[in-house]
DNA sequence: GGGCGCTTTCAAAGCGTTTTGGGCAAGAAT
DNA sequence: ATTCTTGCCCAAAACGCTTTGAAAGCGCCC
């Protein structure tokens, strides 16, 4: 309760040495209990707490786990982002670790990832959003620092430690649903194509219409920015074509609103004339819920992947020999207010 | 370029002493400029980076700011936080700070606060979403942490150190604008008004409509987190009244696509049958921009309210005797589609 | 040629922990 | 009665940096 006490001064008042004080607090069992309990008290007396800086000196630990975010991939990811790393700040919370965040321009990712490995800052890191040509899992392996992907690095599937969702598997298995439900028509809004990711969504959809015979049509093929324009913009575009789609599969929900917006400026109806499938990230301030939900949705909750994620990358961090270890997380095909059956034409 | 340098081995192998090997990195005078030199290569060369843990220990400062933020207010506040954090984010990495963030439990916040005072964890913290009632920032005076407000507390703001938004002034204005536009009824879908912004925007409004001589009608004035059903449900609820409003005001973006979304659905038409005004924070993925945006807004971006909070707090550091000082920012009123005159009937 | 000031360097003392390598009893085993 | 454990505790050495206080070298002046 009071400030500033440090082990010497604690010690002093025990009449006891620092290395059992030290003990004692630690929970080492060469201290008697009364011992211990006498210096458990005099702690919360005096409000000890260890300086974090010199622990970490002495035991050579940073205890901390580093996110390095270059401005663009804030700029994309952003919420995302943001739900990820409050999962993942839950495991470090529980697991007594900090979680350090720097913000970069974007081409100083490697430098930001060499200094917090030459200064030790943190103890390992998370890689966010790998992209279709990634690097940086190479980098992170030359300089020594634990890492762990959140997503997955095409080609180093195995000798990385990963926690994705199932991309493909989840868009295969929409575009299946709109095609049982009648649909000809499937436009796809996915998000960059350079991204790991949005790769392996295409590819399920694509996936899905090749088991039917059916080949995909660029023409109504978008990859972009998941912003909320861009799924209004294209999918208004689309609608006022030729040969319109009756239905939308969307890579996030907030470019799905988009879509809904743009169909509701057409005078359509969405879950009637024209139908969505979104992916939901479960997202907070975005619910999707409710006794029905407003989107048809593949969700997976990528807190839930945030705090999986950081787990694993503490498990690695406290035992480096062990194997890579990966998480693929199944996300739920749920049925909402926007898909029904294709109009009849 | 090579691995795990510390500035012993440096030293020796310059055959000078650690003493001046420091300074002469550390940019102090008493070095020739030969010496300097020598040192400068050889670091290079053998990749030395100093241990920050070792450093911070020996300075006593921590070079690090810490964001406590706790579960619920993430989920409240969610993407708005996180553009904060990016805003400030680049400021810490421009001064060689780090940022720490801990997602802690909500009854846990003071623990937090206690934690990185007595650990010695940063040097400064930030608080978030000042409420109403608020308290941090006693505890923070009296643990001896200095800190910025991102927000203001009432009743505190001549002795904290703020950088804040005029809400009030900006709900003021919008308020007027729809007047103006010849709007009598118009609701107001705020956030929690347990939250110091919320009250503020909510006196705006107001104060607005006294100067008219109109008074707030209850009946048409929400409060509550601001996500997309909440201003699709609230909207649709007023519409199909007996006396629907003809213009809303909205806290949010997110809430105010629910609004527009409610509009589509009962087949009118948002800047034409119903007007929209809604706070745009300048999220980077809820763009509202173009030649003419969406919705028209006040508009204040909460990443440079981040950048400048960070400022303050570090000067504040810097010089612990500097008076507290802050920043009322103020918000743009920008017109885009969402408004137009009141309807006749 | 001793004193003085200036520049440049160094050895050593922190910073606040953890950890290493004993030490000293008291009881157990030989 | 000696040697071994065992349980508990300690002094001192890390950890890798910054900073203090001193000193060496050198030119210059009186």
């Amino acid at each position: 309760m009071s400030k500033g006490v440090n082990l010497k001064e604690l010690s002093n008042r025990l009449q006891l040495s620092q290395t059992t004080v030290s003990r004692a607090l630690n929970g080492y069992p060469e201290v008697s209990a009364e011992t211990r309990r006498r210096v458990a008290e005099m702690a919360e007396k005096l409000g000890y707490a260890p300086n974090s800086q010199a622990r970490r000196l002495a035991t050579g630990r940073s205890m901390a786990i580093g996110h390095v975010i270059p401005r663009s991939i804030h700029e994309m990811m952003n919420p995302i982002f943001l739900e990820f790393i409050a999962g993942a700040g839950e495991t470090y919370s529980k697991h007594g670790y900090d979680m350090i965040i720097s913000v970069v321009e974007d081409d100083h990712e490697e430098d930001a990832y060499r200094q917090i490995a030459s200064r030790k800052k943190a103890d390992g890191v998370i890689i966010h959003g790998p992209a279709a040509d990634e690097s940086r899992h190479r980098l992170l392996r030359e300089i020594n620092l634990p890492f762990v992907v959140h997503g997955r690095i095409p080609g180093a599937e195995n000798e990385t430690s990963w926690v994705d969702m199932n991309n493909r598997r989840a868009f295969e298995r929409a575009t299946n649903l709109l095609l049982d439900l009648g649909h000809k028509r499937i436009a796809l809004l996915n998000g960059l194509e350079h991204m790991d990711f949005a790769r392996r969504r295409r590819v399920g959809f694509e996936d899905a219409l090749a088991a039917r015979g059916l080949a995909p049509d660029t023409g109504i093929m978008r990859s972009s920015d998941m912003t909320e324009p861009y799924g209004c913009d294209n999918a208004m575009e689309m609608l006022r074509s030729a040969n319109p789609p009756t239905a939308f599969l969307v890579s996030s929900m907030i470019s799905a609103i988009g879509v809904a917006r743009a169909i509701g400026q057409c005078g359509l109806e969405t879950g009637k004339d024209v139908s969505i499938i979104t992916h939901d990230d479960a997202l907070s301030f975005l619910p999707n819920s409710g006794e029905v939900p407003i989107f048809t949705c593949t969700r997976s909750s990528v807190r839930y992947a945030g705090q999986r994620a950081a787990e694993l990358l503490l498990d690695h961090i406290a035992d480096p020999e062990r194997e890579p270890s990966s998480l693929h997380l199944d996300a739920e095909l749920i049925v909402g207010q926007s898909t029904g059956p294709a109009p009849d034409r």
